[in-house]
RNA sequence: GCGCCACUAGCUCAAUUGGCAGAGCAACUGACUCUUAAUCAGUAGGUUCGGGGUUCGAUUCCCUGGUGGCGUACCA
């Protein structure tokens, strides 16, 4: 094998093929990187200069008459009266037999193609679009609208204008592009896929919906700050940033919470705010360091009024934007027309396992919780076991709206306690298709109580909790007002777009989801 | 954070044991007056993610860095 003579003949042309390419190219070549990687920009540049001795590069505006989609609806009445409508948009792709062309033209709302023909441009004018005109670039069209033999609804240019240049080329029209190239550059996923449109659109409406449910039941919609000089209302770390004026270090906020509450205190009844939250925390298919809660807030109500407010704006999103109240995400079907399951925590457990686990030893719970695979680390509370050991047994299981309520205490610091039974509090989480959409309480308002709350977390953050929440003297001033009993509730607004639209990726549902930079 | 996998033309993807880096779309030239993934003939396009190593020879094997995907952990 070694002493091959075949092989070291190869290998020795072979050789000398690579020396004689490098000595030829060294001499010859001063710019060996000027010229390639562009070539196709700096080809449309030089058409771009040369359409630009006829035409308006970058006119200023267009009098569009019809959107394809008045087009298509309108058809009838417009073919009938020889209507010259005027439509731009981008062009998407061009096919051309010599002396005529056919151009899809997309606007927002879909695709209505042109057809160009020589003898009714004349020469110059058919030379643009067939030679200097490219796929990606935007026009206008003018002409009535016809039926071609294939039955395509057409416009018959009659004129057209030039309206924007494409410098870059289109992506390749039948492959997807990857997940990564659709959110890293969203204009040009936009560009190619109605679908994604789609679901942006979707999202739009839902967020939309939101609103007008809150309207219809006289809660007011609020702004608060998204630079806070502390950080509270969840358990996470924060972003921090730095205001110049003041010299004063800024956190974006975590939650809208404590400030809801605070107007609570101050009268207004029922308040809501659309937020983007900011966690400095890791990503993945269902995390992005901001997204958008919905939290709100209603004077005199407790988690059960919250509980069904829950079900009606859900019930009215299925109803909306699934078929009928019903909605497929993945393998799952889901039913919203039905009322949704009200499932006691510890009586979930307790179907489970065969056992009252309030009356369980804690040695015995951890042998229990082993025994159905939870992992159970050194330190964890109780309650933590018991958190657990539900979701390993039950979460997985809550296809259907579910509302998980009465959870232990140790889980839920800002909860009231339970008005029946020790040891538990008023709160319930949604959990739809075995994941989390919202949480609520019947909120804390005992000033005294939240302090203790307060020292407890300062306590795990001076041993090095670095998601512990800080001590809010302004929010406690506040408290200390009085705050009425008051129900609140905390949606991911991110994840209840994700379970609408069926996908199972967060970044399907962000216009620009946060990606590492490129390099 | 950790583990597994991937990265090749503008885009989507091939490339046998380690042996001349290819196709479709897009682009360019030409033909074609109802096409629709138009068609036909031809042309051009590459730092095979970066850096290092092994080898006569690396897209391929090894090390290292980057980015991404999936899983897992933490977490609304």
């Amino acid at each position: 094998m070694d002493g091959c003579p075949k092989k070291n003949l190869l290998a020795e042309v072979l050789r000398k093929g690579i020396v004689l390419a490098k000595n030829e190219q060294n001499p010859a070549d001063q710019n060996p990187t000027e010229e390639s990687p562009h070539r196709l920009i700096e080809m449309r540049l030089e058409k771009m200069e040369e359409l630009g001795q006829s035409v308006e590069l970058y006119p200023y505006s267009y009098d569009r008459t019809h959107t394809s989609e008045q087009a298509r609806s309108g058809e009838e009445k417009l073919v009938a009266d020889e209507t010259t409508v005027r439509y731009p948009g981008r062009i998407m792709a061009k096919r051309g037999t010599g002396k005529t062309l056919f151009v899809p033209i997309q606007d927002e709302w879909g695709i209505l193609q042109a057809y160009f023909r020589k003898d009714d441009l004349g020469e110059e004018k058919f030379a643009q679009i067939q030679k200097l005109i490219d796929i990606g670039d935007w026009i206008g069209v003018e002409g009535p609208l016809f039926r071609t033999r294939t039955d395509e609804l057409t416009v018959k240019v009659t004129d057209f204008t030039f309206l924007a240049k494409a410098i870059q080329p289109l992506p390749e029209k039948f492959h997807d592009m990857s997940l990564e190239n659709k959110s890293r550059r969203r204009h040009l996923d936009l560009a190619m896929n109605l679908e994604s449109r789609e679901r942006f659109k979707l999202r739009s409406a839902i967020i939309t919906d939101i609103r007008a449910f809150f309207a219809e039941d006289e809660f007011l919609e609020v702004e608060t700050p998204v630079l806070q000089p502390l950080y509270g209302g969840a358990t996470a770390r924060p972003f921090t940033t730095h205001h110049n004026a003041l010299d004063m270090t800024l956190y974006m906020r975590i939650a809208d919470e404590l400030y809801l509450k605070r107007l609570i205190v101050g009268g207004l009844e029922k308040v809501y705010e659309i937020a983007k939250d900011f966690r400095n925390e890791g990503m993945d298919r269902t995390h992005n360091p901001e997204f958008t809660m919905l939290e709100c807030y209603a004077a005199y109500w407790d988690y059960h009024g919250m509980m069904d407010l829950t079900e009606r704006m859900l019930r009215r999103l299925a109803v909306g934007f699934g078929d009928e109240g019903r909605v497929t995400y993945g393998e799952y079907e889901m039913d919203f027309n039905k009322p949704f399951v009200r499932l006691r925590f510890m009586d979930a457990l307790a179907e489970k396992t065969g056992q009252d686990l309030m009356q369980t030893s804690t040695e015995d719970l951890v042998v229990l919780a082993k025994k159905h695979g939870a992992e159970i680390k050194k330190g964890m509370g109780r309650d933590k076991i018991l958190d657990e050991l539900f979701s390993v047994l039950v979460e997985p299981e809550l296809i259907q709206p579910t509302f998980v309520m009465d959870h232990p205490k140790e889980l839920s610091p800002l909860a009231k306690a339970h008005r029946e039974t020790e040891g538990l509090v008023e709160r319930f989480e949604l959990f739809i298709a075995g994941f989390e959409v919202a949480n609520s309480f019947s909120e804390l308002n005992d000033p005294r109580e939240q302090r203790r709350r307060f020292e407890d977390q300062k306590a795990l953050m001076d041993a090095g909790d670095d998601e512990a929440q800080p001590i809010d003297e302004d929010f406690l001033q506040a408290m200390e007002q009085g705050m009425p009993p008051t129900g609140g509730m905390g949606m991911g607004i991110d994840r209840l777009v994700m379970l609408l639209v069926d996908t199972n990726n967060i970044r399907d549902v962000l216009l620009f989801p946060h990606m590492r930079p490129e390099q």
